[in-house]
RNA sequence: CGGGGUGUGGCUCAGCUUGGCUAGAGCGCUUGAUUUGGGUUCAAGAGGUCGCAGGUUCGAAUCCUGUCACCCCGACCA
């Protein structure tokens, strides 16, 4: 590739709509151009290097057993029907009508597909178990996009279903894949992305992993412990909480004047907020039937914990003159509504001295004991875990960090399988539902954080696995020969073995630096006067880890050379 | 969907508060010189219905109304 031909403006000046590192960069760099809220035109660079990426996961799933396959983006929307989705899921699903009048969907994952296809393909437990995957376009019509490639509402993604015919076997594939993930994360050069336990959401199933990469411009909150490797969404994420109170005392009531927040009661009984209990007040969306999340006054209620138990989007009640309760009062003690449903958090279980609500107005009761008090209370963990929180898998403290997730892979179980009435015989001649799991990569969400973790002042600095390029020539001009002609020698001999591009155009040496960092090739020769009169060109490295002069009959070998290196550092 | 912000040449922005000559600068682009190891320098040039629609006015980039788009924060997120 000539870099006269190269299409895509570089530029030096940040764009006023990016803020973070890798939206720069892609723009500045000529790899990406906004065509509208959250859609992308790649240029040459970004598809090389999403060609690249794609490669490594396609020869990483094919590793597991994987058969590529193709499915349709529009899809017929009596599919997302058969599984419930076409009503569950909201307007991120673009529905339209075809020309006679049907409903069809765009894809934005494609579970139905896959079970529409494997559902008439395999019906014997012979061919079980089975995974196949696809690398195609996704599109989700999200609420907000945001961060360049980092959240979009068209994307790329390798998804991959598998199909079991029993929990054990889903759960060893699970393993094989999430080891494969690890080895696609190491190998286009992120291997710092880690696995955490995760949300099921609504895809259904148990057991999820998200696949994140430690950054500051992350969406997901991330816990981790300081001494072992517990790492969890912050969603699912649980901590130890010793009990607080120990002394039992009788139940008091107080009055507790104009006190309606858990600090200035506290304060008022002369406790910390760990010996207070208080009451969240949600409702399911549409209804108007309150529902009351009782926790230890220092802790927050954790909502996804919450809904998933209560299977339905919550949000908080507002209607405060619509119900009988005693707002800023409300306790579980002589709470006699048959109209509420309660639900009480771990962290109250063996409290024995709580100061709590008295469901009277401007009282509050002391010396709540909650078995002995509440004895048919049932409890969940719906708490958020707050950092320096102890780690549920040992002593360390919990500490948070943002990350973005790049890929995820679930147990989904027979949610698809079971709606979409998929079926295998198996070696006892009975029908049975098979068991599913599916994977996921977002593959430009992945380009976009490699930049954000491998890039310096300048731009990005592409791990050779994924770089646009692997050599990049820069030929300095000169009024007393050709350069070009020297640089297109070497390009010749190079462009054999390796992906060159070569900087042919007539500007000055500056602007022909700053625009190979902005392309990050990992190897760049520079053809100049300076060295050429003692026969050598210069060789480095994006990142400044080899810098050397080489005689022009050694380009070849000292390529070779620095090649190998950069790949055993991946 | 809520809150905030921005729309002026390909890019970054000034001008708007207080309406008034032909709408500006830098970068980029074209042409010609110049320079060649970190975005060289100089000259000439092209490129804008000031997001769109309506209104006020003798006169609107500037004021008013509406609308659209984009960005950021939040809600949402398979």
């Amino acid at each position: 590739m000539l870099m006269s031909k190269l299409l895509g403006e570089r530029f030096k000046e940040k764009p006023g709509e990016a803020t973070s590192t890798s939206h720069i960069f892609l723009l500045r760099g000529g790899y990406v151009r906004q065509v509208t809220n959250g859609i992308y035109s790649l240029l040459l660079p970004a598809k090389k290097i999403a060609m690249k990426i794609e490669n490594i996961i396609r020869q990483e799933m094919d590793n597991i057993d994987g058969q590529e396959v193709l499915f349709p983006v529009a899809l017929p929307g009596e599919l997302w029907q058969e599984s419930g989705r076409f009503e569950a899921v909201g307007s991120e699903l673009i529905r339209f009508k075809d020309r006679a009048g049907k409903d069809m969907v765009l894809g934005m994952t494609h579970e139905e597909a896959a079970v529409h296809l494997a559902r008439t393909e395999a019906k014997s437990y012979q061919q079980y178990p089975f995974m196949i995957y696809q690398i195609q376009t996704k599109f989700r019509d999200e609420p907000r996009s945001r961060g360049g490639l980092i959240r979009v509402r068209e994307f790329t993604m390798k998804d991959a279903y598998s199909f079991h015919t029993t929990q054990e076997d889903l759960e060893q594939y699970y393993d094989s894949c999430h080891q494969a993930y690890n080895n696609i994360f190491a190998r286009v050069g992120v291997p710092e992305v880690i696995s955490v336990a995760s949300d099921t959401g609504m895809m259904g199933g148990k057991v999820a992993h998200e696949f994140m990469l430690l950054c500051d411009i992350g969406e997901d909150t991330i816990v981790l412990c300081d001494s072992c490797d517990y790492q969890s969404n912050m969603e699912v994420a649980t901590s130890k909480l010793s009990q607080s109170t120990f002394y039992e005392a009788q139940i008091k009531e107080v009055h507790t004047p104009e006190m309606k927040d858990i600090e200035s009661v506290a304060n008022f009984f002369g406790v910390s907020t760990d010996s207070t209990l208080k009451a969240t007040v949600f409702k399911v969306i549409g209804s108007n039937k309150p529902l009351i999340a009782f926790i230890r006054g220092d802790l927050q209620v954790n909502l996804s914990k919450l809904q998933k138990i209560t299977q339905a989007p919550l949000e908080p009640f507002a209607d405060y003159e619509e119900s009988n309760l005693v707002f800023g009062f409300i306790g579980p003690f002589n709470l006699n509504d048959p109209n509420v449903t309660v639900i009480y958090d771990d962290s109250l279980k063996n409290e024995k001295n709580l100061v709590s609500g008295a469901n009277k107005i401007d009282h509050h009761i002391s010396g709540l004991n909650m078995q002995r008090d509440i004895p048919d209370a049932v409890y969940y963990d719906i708490s958020e875990v707050k950092e320096g929180h102890e780690c549920p898998n040992c002593n360390g403290k919990l500490k948070f960090s943002r990350g973005v997730e790049v890929g995820n892979i679930f147990q989904l179980g027979t949610k698809y399988t079971e709606s979409m009435k998929m079926q295998y015989i198996d070696n006892d001649g009975k029908a049975k539902t098979p068991i599913m799991g599916c994977y996921g990569i977002g593959v430009g969400r992945l380009l976009a954080c490699i930049i954000e973790s491998k890039h310096d002042e300048y731009g990005p600095i592409w791990p050779i696995s994924v770089a646009p390029w692997e050599v990049h020539i820069c030929v300095l001009k000169s009024k007393t020969q050709d350069m070009n002609a020297i640089g297109i020698d070497i390009y010749n001999k190079l462009n054999k073995n390796y992906d060159v591009i070569m900087d042919d155009r007539n500007v000055g040496p500056g602007a022909q630096f700053a625009d190979a960092d902005l392309l990050g090739v990992p190897i760049r020769i520079v053809v100049g006067e300076k060295n050429l009169v003692d026969g050598n060109v210069e060789i480095m490295t994006r990142d400044k880890s080899i810098k050397e002069l080489v005689k022009l009959s050694d380009v070849e070998s000292e390529v070779a050379a620095i090649v190998t290196i950069l790949k055993n550092n991946i």
